[in-house]
DNA sequence: TCCAATGTAATTTTT
DNA sequence: TTACATTGGA
């Protein structure tokens, strides 16, 4: 138990000068520049002990925005831990939570139901498709995810339909353009927000009704944003609405670590910031309490490139540390294995464990190789983002069902199930039945319900749409009796997707019945933070769910994860893989300073990830769409102070497994890597962990590699003659696995 | 209406 | 390479 004392409160003891002043900075606007790793969660949190405790401020008057649900979760539990249960009462969340609990009370002032859905993305592509081929405009031409991806842009810039059509400029626009509009009203008529509508909803109706403006503005009377750097168009005015009448914002942010440009993220934000806000204050946390000043530098000297960012420099007092290592090796296998056998070695010789590991890359496709490796090595590890458990189809099928049942106007989710489980009523009939809705001005729910009206269908498939209306109505009123746990169970016991599962009884099928489980259990378990247990809020969640969010950091696993999805986060020992040009920095980045310049932070939020070791590697040729491609290393390796760094050349050792093919594709005509001897074309691949057959010793498994080409010597384990030390050479080794 | 076979396009990053 | 979508046959 901690005693609290007024005068100098221990609240601010374990802070260094800067960020004392920036926890005690009571009113006004508020900058608080923070570098990677110099403590701005906790300044953070101590602010808002502070706020509560030495000013006259109410728990439910301070609203905290953080990047990631998760984030958002540490935050409060951190705020719990300073100053106890009152803490329970602040708003944390990220800009989406947030806009979304606002709108469940004020959606009637905009023409929505306050049981409003959201959609993802997935939705959202479907709607999009659904309104193109009403209006033949061919998907071939038009990607809907492009489409999508436009009117998202135009969304966030604040720009309506209507504005959008004159704005148009190329052909992919226009379309966009003209899809815009009817996708918006098609939203409208089915209850349904997407991400950009949680954002640019408040706006509109704070601009549209002062009095509710009002209210909310005297609510906050505290706002605190972290990762300033990257909010988009409408998360800025939505702040700038919220704080015009008391003034109190603080904004937490670092250039540096700005990577969401593309999802419209505006750097000027936290650029201008003191034109945007005059009279801001402004710290500047410059000390870095996490990494070793190798890291920092190398982080540092790549960053220093760009051109569009505020002059600063990142020191530490920790150790100089390891020297940050840059190996090369021949492909994606052979960076797969180097870092699982990295790992291993690491875990044997420095009492680490499996947690304190991250492998990051640069898009996801490069995990399943990584995967493999680390399996093949027994080496335990999670895998952040890829394929989410809320986007498996079985899962998306049984949401759909609640769904419908929370929200009676989702067509989407209505199309989805209505012929699954198969009840035989395939594109034919449900266009008759789309048609029949649009003539009598009915959602398709209802238009089920009046089935035999249709006389276009035959009456055993108007029987079975019939009852499938039946059932969702059937759950509709009982949702107000059963917990949503109840429900689900009951719903998926009826539909019998677990039964038609068994019988197929696949290894996929057992899977999916898995997932299937797991999601019953889960709202079973819900029950959210405000309280909350109620079907609505639990799929709201999961539609705001972020892959961040669902990672288990306690689990004692390597952690695997787009360089993108680490940011916030710490480990002692990093790998960045993939460091090759065209891949990191991705190709079509070249020609925009501005893209490349993104990726360049990129890299500096990687490498400042890493607390004590940063190993960087590249693959001279990377198998891509089933072909193999030349790579030069990144510019970004070529960026850092030579002095830092240890550069290990693996390519002789372990050469290429798959018969090298080169690259075929006029498309990518990068020169040729630098040359190099091959030596060792006869040696078997071996690498730590691999499993081995030698003629008299029989099986085993290698436990070290030591020496390269014909010194390339082994301390293999065998089953029944124990550990040998072999010289590759002579030892004749057959790998198996 | 369903299923299997064939063809094709794709890899940024995500709330 | 794989995942998905479209096609054609049952």
């Amino acid at each position: 138990m901690t005693t609290r004392q007024t005068a100098k409160s221990p609240l601010l003891d374990s802070l260094n000068e800067v960020q004392c002043a920036a926890v005690q900075h009571e009113s006004g606007p508020v900058l608080i520049h923070a570098g990677a790793g110099s403590g701005k969660t906790r300044v953070l949190t101590h602010r808002v002990a502070y706020l509560l405790e030495n000013l006259d401020t109410k728990p439910w008057e301070i609203l905290a925005v953080t990047f990631t649900n998760k984030a958002a979760r540490e935050m409060k539990e951190r705020i719990l831990d300073l100053i106890g249960l009152t803490a329970r009462d602040i708003w944390v969340g990220t800009f989406h939570s947030i806009c979304a609990r606002i709108l469940r009370v004020e959606a009637e002032k905009l023409g929505y139901k306050r049981n409003f859905m959201v959609f993802d993305r997935d939705d959202q592509i479907k709607f999009v498709k659904e309104v193109m081929r009403d209006h033949s405009i061919p998907e071939k031409d038009y990607a809907p995810a492009n489409v999508v991806r436009i009117i998202s842009g135009a969304k966030s810039a604040l720009v309506g339909p209507d504005d959008y059509v004159s704005m148009a400029k190329e052909p992919l626009e226009e379309a966009a353009a003209l899809v815009y509009g009817h996708y918006q009203k098609r939203l409208k008529a089915n209850n349904t927000m997407d991400f950009d509508d949680l954002l640019t909803n408040p706006i509109y109706l704070f601009e549209a009704d002062a009095a509710t403006l009002e209210r909310y503005q005297d609510k906050f009377k505290y706002l605190l944003v972290d990762e300033y750097q990257d909010t988009n168009k409408t998360q800025y005015q939505f702040l700038k609405h919220l704080v015009a009448k008391h003034k109190n914002l603080c904004v937490v942010g670092d250039d540096d670590q700005s990577i969401y440009r593309w999802r419209g993220a505006d750097i000027q934000n936290i650029l201008n910031i003191e034109k945007d806000y005059p009279g801001c204050k402004v710290f500047r946390l410059e000390q870095n309490y996490r990494s070793t000043k190798n890291i920092l530098e190398v982080a540092n000297s790549v960053v220093h490139n760009n051109r569009r960012r505020r002059d600063k420099s990142l020191w530490t007092n920790n150790d100089y540390g390891d020297k940050v290592a840059i190996i090369d090796v021949v492909d994606q296998i052979a960076e797969a294995k180097y870092v699982s056998a990295a790992i291993k070695s690491e875990l044997a010789h420095s009492g680490r464990n499996f947690r304190d590991f991250v492998i990051l890359y640069r898009t996801n496709s490069q995990s399943r190789v990584l995967e493999e490796a680390l399996r093949n090595s027994g080496i335990p590890y999670m895998i952040v983002g890829g394929v989410r458990f809320y986007e498996r189809k079985e899962i998306k099928d049984v949401l759909a069902y609640l769904r419908l049942i929370c929200n009676p106007l989702d067509s989407i989710s209505f199309k989805r199930i209505i012929n699954v489980p198969l009840r035989g009523i395939g594109d034919t009939s449900l266009a008759k039945l789309e048609e029949f809705a649009r003539h009598h001005a009915l959602s398709l729910l209802q238009a089920a319900g009046r089935a035999s009206e249709i006389d276009t269908i035959s009456p055993r498939i108007q029987k079975n749409i019939f009852s499938f209306f039946e059932l969702i109505d059937k759950y509709s009123n009982l949702k107000e009796e059963f917990s949503p746990g109840e429900l689900a169970r009951a719903l998926v016991e009826e539909i019998g997707i677990l039964r038609t599962f068994k019988e197929v009884n696949t290894e996929e099928a057992r899977s999916r019945s898995d997932n299937v489980v797991e999601l019953l259990t889960a709202i079973a378990n819900y029950n959210n933070e405000l309280g909350e247990y109620s079907l609505e809020a639990f799929l709201e969640e999961v539609a705001l769910i972020a892959d961040v969010d669902t990672w288990d950091d306690r689990s004692n696993a390597v952690t695997l994860m787009t360089v993108h999805s680490a940011k916030g986060l710490e480990f002692p020992v990093v790998y960045i893989t993939g460091l090759e040009e065209g891949l990191f920095p991705l190709t079509r980045t070249f020609e925009s300073e501005e893209e490349l310049e993104e990726e360049r932070r990129l890299f500096y939020v990687g490498a400042t990830r890493a607390r004590e070791k940063l190993s960087l590697t590249w693959a001279s040729r990377r198998l891509k769409f089933g072909e193999y491609f030349q790579n030069l290393p990144s510019r970004f390796i070529d960026e850092i102070e030579p002095a830092l760094v240890e550069r290990i050349d693996l390519r002789q050792k372990y050469p290429a497994r798959t018969p090298w093919r080169g690259a075929r594709s006029s498309r990518n005509n990068v020169p040729a890597p630098p040359k190099y001897d091959d030596f060792s074309q006869d040696l078997p691949q071996l690498y730590v962990g691999s499993e081995v057959k030698h003629r008299k010793f029989g099986i085993g498994r290698v436990k070290a590699i030591q020496g390269n080409g014909e010194n390339l010597k082994v301390v293999v384990r065998f089953q029944e003659a124990g550990e040998r030390k072999l010289v590759a050479k002579f030892a004749n080794l057959e790998v198996i696995e």
